[in-house]
DNA sequence: TTGTATGCGTTATCAT
DNA sequence: ATGATAACGCATACAA
């Protein structure tokens, strides 16, 4: 039974601890409380401007709601030792790594999904992809490549189908562009838009995976003094700092990591301090955020009819620019 | 006395753990050790993807040591409750901030600074700016600009002394712009590479203050026609992925803030495993990572000085690679 | 070699 | 309303 206490003996105490500068333990008091108001944060890419957006919402988080952060890039050093109360992972829920987790451990994954899965905060890139590329349709293009990068990383399936979801609706041309073994994106991006102006497909838009390659893409377009948005529009996937990076700017798929991170948090915590065992999943819609990168396409005279076709003079004048 | 434990109990006793999935908590192990193995990491800024970088470094040479890492934009929050070991604090042992922490509390700093300072691995801006200046300077360029962004952030100072340093050892005109209340740092670039050009001056080359300031500045200039190192040069500083963002690509003065962190963790477990209370501190030296953005004056016309007279023949050849 | 007691700093319980 | 005491889970020192 809890008994109220004195003023007084209130004002002793706290006065007392202050002259003392007496601060509790926080290490004691997990032992005993068997809570560390600690969550851990794993991320295999620390690098990542995503990542790095993400984190300060998610450090700002737990800190107003009372709880430190531990970061790491290897789960194991996280779990099952008692060091945190539980976890946010970012990786889905079916990726390999997430077996790892024992069903013990509290965790919330944030990552992209196209459906709701529990204990998951996510977004839906195969929406996003499907918005750039529905964009790029209305905007009156008609001839559409995507840069893909390599074809190993899983996420790319999500955007990948997204896009050609709207590339079928639209009824339009496109082409892929992907590449093996890429050890840098902004470069992959350059050397896949450089293909791409080679082949001389009439291209009038482009949808880059993200903004790495978006951002490698602008500059093969600009040396081969090819106008952004005039003769080819572009967008980008992650709304990163990148895209604000060239001239001009990108318009480029934002996905809302920052309040995802934060809602985990949320929900971590709430699951740690009302016994919420599961909660079904929470899935944030991903938005566009248009820029000056992209336009109708201008060369009115390229485009025939719905099927392109592109005369040879005009794609002579269009490559004379470098 | 330490006792030899044979071979046959030891297998025993790690077979017995394994069965039983034994792992010893972390917590009651931090109780009664008084270590933690953890350490923090401060920082205001962590969406800087100059932090991210540092970050990433941190966090792997603290978890090849056996340590983890917790990280948070308050200093309160981490020091003095026993959650630490140590902390590593991004930012200088002269910054008021870092009056907050206590003698007990051992702290490997990591920030800029022109002499070495206790405690604190650090690089020289100032030395930066002055590579950076100087490498304008020795290209041929006799009239430069520098964009310093706001007065407020007390690290211009380093870096506007190296650059001065520079400018009047080189004994070229020179002039600084800067603007009051940045709230976006890529804007402020662009509005002051805007008012660089409008002011007439003949500047043929630009040092920018951070990545930003740079990027901002490329926006500017090309949305003006001017070429880029053609007709203006362009440095940028801190070396991060904006520096490869643009096209052409920036030079840029490198900072060792990986290493800096890497060695940060390094001299801090030492601390705590050795027992050692101070150390000299350490200076690394900065570099410019030299990339597509800067050329020599190549308005030879607008050139007087003997120091630097450029054919127009040469011009010509040299402008073929792009 | 192996078992056992004590303490780490706090919270929670019980008795006063 | 307050003081004493037992856990929390582990490491260590000491006894067996």
């Amino acid at each position: 039974m809890v008994m109220p206490i004195s003023e007084a003996t209130i004002r002793r105490i706290k006065q007392a601890a202050e002259e003392l500068e007496y601060r509790p333990n926080a290490v004691a008091r997990a032992l005993v409380q068997r809570r560390t108001y600690t969550i851990g944060l794993f991320s295999r890419e620390m690098t990542d401007p995503h990542f790095a957006q993400m984190l300060e919402y998610v450090e700002a988080k737990a800190r107003a709601m009372g709880y430190h952060l531990v970061v790491s890039g290897e789960l194991e050093g996280i779990i099952g030792h008692g060091r945190v109360d539980g976890i946010i992972v970012l990786a889905s829920p079916e990726d390999p790594l997430s077996r790892r987790i024992g069903h013990d451990t509290k965790v919330v994954y944030v990552w992209s999904s196209n459906q709701q899965l529990p204990n998951c905060v996510s977004w839906n890139d195969e929406e996003g992809s499907y918005q750039a590329g529905k964009y790029l349709v209305e905007l009156g293009h008609r001839r559409i490549a995507a840069l893909f990068g390599d074809y190993e990383e899983s996420v790319r399936y999500d955007k990948a189908e997204g896009f050609r979801r709207a590339m079928k609706e639209g009824g339009v041309y496109w082409r892929e562009y992907c590449c093996e073994a890429v050890t840098d994106m902004i470069d992959a991006g350059y050397q896949l838009g450089k293909r791409l102006l080679a082949d001389r497909e009439g291209i009038t838009a482009i949808f880059a995976r993200n903004d790495f390659l978006a951002v490698g893409a602008v500059k093969a377009l600009q040396q081969m003094g090819v106008a952004i948005p005039h003769d080819i529009s572009l967008v980008g996937y992650a709304d990163t700092i990148l895209a604000r990076s060239t001239s001009p700017e990108l318009t480029s798929v934002r996905t809302p990591i920052g309040q995802a991170g934060a809602l985990a948090v949320e929900r971590l915590v709430e699951a740690l301090e009302k016994g919420v065992a599961h909660f079904p999943g929470i899935m944030l819609p991903t938005s566009l955020t248009i820029r000056q990168s992209c336009s109708p396409p201008m060369h009115a005279q390229l485009i025939q009819d719905d099927k392109c076709v592109v005369k040879e003079a005009d794609l002579n004048t269009q490559r004379e620019g470098g």
